[in-house]
DNA sequence: GAATCCGGTTTCTGAAAGGATACTGGTATA
DNA sequence: TATACCAGTATCCTTTCAGAAACCGGATTC
């Protein structure tokens, strides 16, 4: 038997060592939302109504627990005027700036992305 | 009434239309395996078995599904030698390697969110 | 001869995600 | 007076997600 696992054993804890930090970044982003709230935000604070119109698709019922979920992490913030009726902000924290890297990042792919599909298929032309 | 809302107006469409690449990123990368199978990968061609022994907590089932859809959108290439047993290898591709920018950002991200956690909780020693 | 490895598939679960609709109570709008 | 807006919550329902366990046939290892 040919011993041809031992360079790969070294690897593997290497790769296992780069993969966590990718995991624990993807444990608070998690789902289909998170980050496309982040980014409405990123454009300035808004009311909730606001962000749901926004972001196409998303109901009220998952905003609210998403936003929940920014605001425990606090990537967002969330604050209450006592006007009347009440009035509620929802903007980004510093720390949600944070992740304008990585966003920028994923807008890049996804714009590269779209061309490429766009070439495979022949370009068609929309309505 | 004053009108504070004409220059939202304007925003809102430029921030849906910075939303839409985003989205396109996260429908493919969707889940909380893909990306972590990428990375695997980024680190050498590899066979069934070794990356589920990478990647702490995956099943069969759940790494068999992601390969498949990896392979859909051609970010991972799989290759059956007909030895005996047959061989099966996964590599990535070379556009599944122009994920690295996004991959490299989540890590940094991650590295540095998992720091702050640690000072915010006072630095406790592990076993 | 028995156990293990390989690359998965199948079946059976429970948990979570996501959507539709209705409702609240105070305010402004028509 | 009737309607719509705001910021959600409550309820119900369906669809995915995800894991656990069993299983396959061929091959190697013990």
């Amino acid at each position: 038997m040919i011993n041809e696992s031992a360079p790969a054993i070294h690897d593997m804890k290497e790769c296992k060592s780069h993969l966590q930090p990718v995991r624990d970044s993807l444990d608070i982003l998690n789902g289909k939302w998170k980050i496309p709230i982040i980014v409405s935000l990123m454009f300035g604070k808004k009311r909730f109504k606001e962000i749901q119109r926004e972001i196409d698709g998303i109901t009220a019922k998952m905003l609210s627990k998403e936003l929940k979920e920014l605001e425990l992490n606090q990537l967002v913030k969330r604050t209450v005027y006592d006007s009347s009726p009440v009035t509620v902000e929802y903007a980004i924290t510093t720390y949600g700036l944070s992740l304008k890297k990585v966003i920028d990042e994923l807008r890049n792919w996804g714009t590269k992305h779209r061309n490429r599909l766009m070439k495979k298929n022949g370009i068609e032309i929309e309505a």
